[in-house]
DNA sequence: ATTTGATCGTTTCAAGTGAAACAAACTCAC
DNA sequence: GTGAGTTTGTTTCACTTGAAACGATCAAAT
């Protein structure tokens, strides 16, 4: 390099040092932040209310949607690990929250439902959780809202390939 | 009621059943679960690389911006629990990343900064984090992106404010 | 100076988590 | 059928986490 030349803001120094990076400014993170706190404020508020744990919401929450379904199809619909929902299901099926029933197809798995009692604990959080998410998009647009949605698809899409690309 | 008469979708009666929640469609539920991929695939990133916890790159992260901190500092930019802050850094000290320096004013708390190693470490692991929130960020434009940090900002002010009041 | 109450940080303890190992049940080729 | 490999779900183990209790220090009032 020509003495006396002066680098543009040290572009081509490879010692030069990084710029810190701004965690406000760092999606990752700012992602993080949100989703923590929107989660455990929900999670406080079914929490105390039930007795619940997010897991163990998750699994009624699914069966509530669907119905009848395996563990292994909880897993993969709600992304939980097996083990979790192995426990999850333990939990609620002793609080006779949920039955199993024998699949005679097939032995190794089981179809999970929820119980009257169940159902009941289910349709109260829902319209809980719905208040709480209404009460979060208070403050946006019908417009961002569907902004939102899309650009969390499209970031979700993203994640997925980078991951097993 | 009036025999015959029917209810407009069940508006009026209480023992009608809720909607089932569709958890594909539920922000909270969406939101946890883009964050979760993408916190854990940068961690899986830098934690092979380096043998970094996600609450040691916390630390090294806001370190790395801020200089010179002390772990509540640490703990209230960066949202973790005091029990966390105390054993990342307890980690990383004994690791030789950072040091801890009295404060004769104070004697408390410490002042937690980089050492010479801990700064290499940070600026190894700065351009892969960029990197990566780059290439998460590819796919959306620069309008887009400013979107989404808006309605970050947004629903996490929206957030704040539910859990206290 | 002493007391009271708040704050910083660590440690203890109980609960939750995933990787790995495992048992049981299934499928398929032979 | 038998055996090899796969799949479902549970358990074990090691690790992480946060609530609570704690020691140490500080600030304010008396």
């Amino acid at each position: 390099m020509a003495s006396g030349e002066k680098l543009p803001s040290g572009a081509m120094d490879i010692h030069a040092e990084a710029e810190p990076l701004r965690l406000e400014g760092f999606l990752p993170y700012r992602l993080n932040m949100l989703a923590t706190e929107v989660s455990q404020t929900l999670a406080r508020a079914y929490g105390r209310k039930f007795g619940i744990s997010i897991p163990e919401w998750r699994v009624l929450a699914t069966l509530g949607q669907f119905g009848v379904m395996t563990a292994r199809d909880i897993g993969g619909h709600s992304r939980m690990h097996k083990t979790t929902v192995s426990r999850a299901v333990a939990a609620l099926e002793k609080r006779r929250l949920i039955v199993r029933r024998a699949n005679r197809a097939d032995m190794r798995e089981a179809f999970l439902a929820l119980t009257d009692a169940g159902t009941a604990i289910y349709q109260e959080i829902v319209p809980m959780a719905r208040a709480f998410s209404d009460s979060l998009c208070a403050g946006l647009s019908e417009t961002e809202l569907r902004q939102m949605n899309a650009l969390i698809d499209k970031l979700a899409e993203r994640v997925a390939s980078l991951g097993t690309g």
